[in-house]
DNA sequence: CCTCTTGTGCTACTTAAGTACTTTTACTAC
DNA sequence: GTAGTAAAAGTACTTAAGTAGCACAAGAGG
């Protein structure tokens, strides 16, 4: 285990693009951290209803997690988000304390710090200006998952596959990440359908030249494709 | 306009059970109210994006409101809440002062409490003790936006009905309350359908003699005639 | 090297839900 | 009263998405 004194420099980079505790100075940051300490879970790592994640609270530093859901009678799973660096979980149980009912599997090699959630609600009390920089955050998730039910309420299955590849591409680079490497059946998990009607309009897209694909590997070979078949999807809803 | 120390009185049982605020004293109550104002909208008032919500919070007094949200493309609407005495909006606004794309209309005489949103996070920032039950509401808003998400993944319209009529039940009463008076196509708003779709299962429920309709009327019959389809509906989603 | 698991690609089939249309109802104005 | 009209309810057709099945390919691990 990493010196607390350590920890900061060490995460750096991370911690200060953590929306949460945007503006932290670098003491307010090593108070704060005195408290945590690091973890790692190894890919595939799976938190099925855990007691301990109700007492504590996470800061991704390294690796994705995937919170998901999975229906009690169909047994079907939908990611309701894809965590990586620099996020945070489980804001939910923080607020209310109460459990919540979902899951956790750790898609590579995971880095964590983590702080028992008491001794953070204490900082935040110690602290009470932070309160705004959570509400704000609670207010961009919940934004987030309102869009999240639009979308499958307006938009057809093309619409939102096309939508999740279009927002995680790299801005500089113009390749897919965050989910290039994933599995038909993940990507299903995300837009809330099935690995055969993905697979399926995958399909149509790799035909187009739009993307190449191979197992567990997708890539974008012409956004601008991409981009008009939204348009097209959109006017056809008309 | 009623003088500011009659606010509390008038409205006592509704601000007493109103979650947000769940444990204020009298002399708090009457301390915040001093900087609200009533105000009095008419059946049918719609808001669009009107400049003054970004800069107000409100709590309803009476009636009920729908915050809906409309497809650009394709102009489909979607419910997210309906909201009823004693709840309280735009939270979002609050938490980030950002605009909040969202429709609001009034579904009945709508009677409302109103403040500036400054004032209110004034408030806030003097009692910080508060901020808890913002965060806590917050929470209970996320999971309710989660479960919404997760029904419309997991379960198809059947039992998003069911659940909508069943979730409407008054426990004492036993009569359905609040979207009793709705025609059918604010029905299909609230579960993400069309009207047609939505009259299609409720003439079947009506057959089988769970319900009853008419114009802008649906009364219950047999709760457990509904219990008894809803789980039918679960187990054939196996 | 072989075997086993996991993922992909494709086909044929089924069905729920959406669309577009018609009919009925309730209310207003004369 | 009744004619007109808007809203709501009811119906028939179409389609997108889900399901099931199988063959094949790539990697992992012995």
């Amino acid at each position: 285990m990493v010196p607390t004194n350590d920890l900061y420099s060490k995460y750096e980079s991370v911690l200060t693009s953590c929306e949460l505790f945007a503006d932290l100075t670098k003491s307010q940051w090593q108070d704060l951290l005195s408290d945590f300490h690091e973890e790692k879970w190894s890919k595939n790592t799976c938190i099925i209803n855990h007691q301990k994640f109700l007492f504590h609270f996470y800061i991704i530093t390294r690796g994705r997690i995937k919170m998901y859901n999975v229906d009690e009678f169909s047994e079907k799973e939908h990611t309701l988000f894809l965590l990586k660096e620099a996020d945070v979980f489980d804001l939910f149980c923080l607020f209310d304390g109460t459990k919540h009912r979902v899951y956790y599997e750790c898609l590579d090699n995971t880095k964590v710090l983590a702080i028992p959630m008491d001794r953070l609600r204490d900082w935040l009390n110690k602290n009470p200006h932070q309160y705004q920089h959570f509400l704000t955050y609670a207010g961009k998730m919940m934004r987030a998952l309102e869009s999240n039910v639009s979308q499958l309420i307006f938009t057809n299955i093309t619409t939102r596959l096309l939508k999740l590849l279009l927002e995680n591409v790299n801005s500089k680079s113009k390749k897919l990440e965050h989910i290039n490497d994933l599995p038909n059946k993940e990507i299903a998990n995300l837009i809330g359908s099935t690995r055969a009607v993905v697979n399926r309009h995958l399909q149509l897209l790799k035909q187009n030249g739009s993307i190449d694909m191979a197992r567990n590997q997708l890539e974008i070979k012409d956004i601008s494709l991409l981009l008009k078949e939204l348009e097209n999807q959109n006017r056809n809803q008309k």
